[in-house]
DNA sequence: AAATGATGTTACAAGCAGATTACAGAATTA
DNA sequence: TAATTCTGTAATCTGCTTGTAACATCATTT
């Protein structure tokens, strides 16, 4: 006897997003449910704000549609607990219109929100906007690589941004010029008439000394020793060069 | 990477509404029109299923108010006909309370419904979030994130509204613009030279301290102390940028 | 160890980048 | 069309950055 072979529309199955519905006027908890099911996706529910976060840490949901006013613990604070452990998309519920100053306001970490009441058309259009942006971002390209790291000195060439240990370091732009200059020529010497060219132009007509005071007070900034030099070295009679 | 773009607040207020009221009660029929009216719509009346399904075809309106109890073809039928014809919102009016008609109102592609007794006040206040949301829609950009946030400053880009501290706040075009860029690009340095690029366009040939001007501007209205920005900060020999 | 040249360090005064204000022309809106 | 707001530019102001000079220290050679 031949066994039923139940044909499984496997593309659907793969690409159906969970989505958990948070909202404790059962009836319109129940018509979203509906429609998410009709609309292909796969819905989780739950009442109140304690139901919310153990289903959204046991199920790790694609998106989370979310109203404001939930017994146990209200919907800001779901979202703001639940933003911390997950990075699914949240769209917030709410019934009154002066409540949406609070959504955009608060730092809830909200990606939309829709008053009530609200059309259910809507509220589907904003699920697949919201679900194929999160898809988009999942396969991003890894961001460009614009960090140049020697030893504990990181510079992040896009932000412009310069630390230490992990802390922050105010360079001026010259010294960051210079810096960036090093570390992409890591290990390779320069003499002050070549650091001249490279960094301040080669149209400088200065002193080469100038290179001196800079080098200074780049070590002032990013050594722990700036007397001995662990990373910014000088190379005597030839001129400067950085190490790990 | 996008390219901030205004949303052109359209011929709204001057564009009146075309409702069609499907209602067999010639009495409700009546008292809803009138009261439409008043508001400024346009109301267009249809006593039958029939009816209703060729005015909606020759006038095209751009919101359809359903009773559910029709002759001829009943409310669903029409609801779930007119939805594949065309997108405009359907509020459907029941008789009774009981779920299974709210559902399966929704489930035939209406957006909201309303059970008889119901406030006129109500109605009109739904009709209004409707079109309003229809509205928005058609305009809306979908691949953008809808909420964005930079420490106490939001900006909905769906609605086109900026917070600071929960407080609604007031920017030119220009303004917008440079904000919206900047936060869509948070921590990362821009040179006036990219800035006039990115938020003036392409070939803008004007002087980069037009830059510096606006960003004075943007400061006043975003920072708490405009002289010791918090946010929009400068990056000496560099450019601007936008932190949490 | 002394001499000498190379490099480190500090102070300071232009110079310059950015902030700010004012204003006129452009673009909206009534 | 007039009124009003928005926007770009110029002009002035301010404070930080930077180049240089002057002196101190170090390293190498004799």
């Amino acid at each position: 006897m031949l066994l039923p072979v139940r044909l499984v529309p496997s593309i659907l199955l793969f690409n159906m997003s969970k989505i958990l519905v948070v909202e404790d006027d059962r009836n319109l908890l129940e018509t979203i449910k509906y429609n998410l099911n009709k609309e292909g996706y796969e819905a989780l529910t739950a009442v109140d704000g304690a139901e919310a976060l153990e289903i959204a840490r046991t199920e790790k949901p694609d998106l989370i549609i979310l109203d404001i006013m939930l017994p146990v613990i209200d919907g800001f604070e779901v979202c703001r607990i639940l933003r911390k452990e997950m990075t699914a998309p949240i769209i917030m519920l709410t019934a009154r219109i002066d409540e949406t100053d609070r959504i955009m306001g608060l730092d809830t970490g909200a990606d939309d929100y829709m008053t009530k009441p609200f059309s259910l058309r809507e509220l589907l259009a904003r699920i697949r906007a919201l679900l194929r942006r999160a898809k988009i971002s999942e396969v991003k390209l890894p961001e460009e690589q614009a960090i140049l790291t020697i030893g504990d000195i990181t510079i992040d060439l896009n932000r412009h941004r310069v630390t230490v240990k992990e802390q922050p370091l105010e360079l001026t732009a010259k010294e960051y010029d210079l810096l960036v200059f090093l570390i992409q020529n890591e290990s390779y010497v320069f003499s002050r008439e070549q650091l001249l060219e490279k960094v301040w132009g080669y149209d400088f007509a200065g002193d080469t000394r100038t290179v001196d005071v800079h080098i200074r007070w780049l070590r002032q900034k990013i050594e722990s020793y700036p007397a001995n030099p662990k990373h910014l070295l000088t190379v005597r009679g030839t001129g400067y060069k950085i190490e790990k």
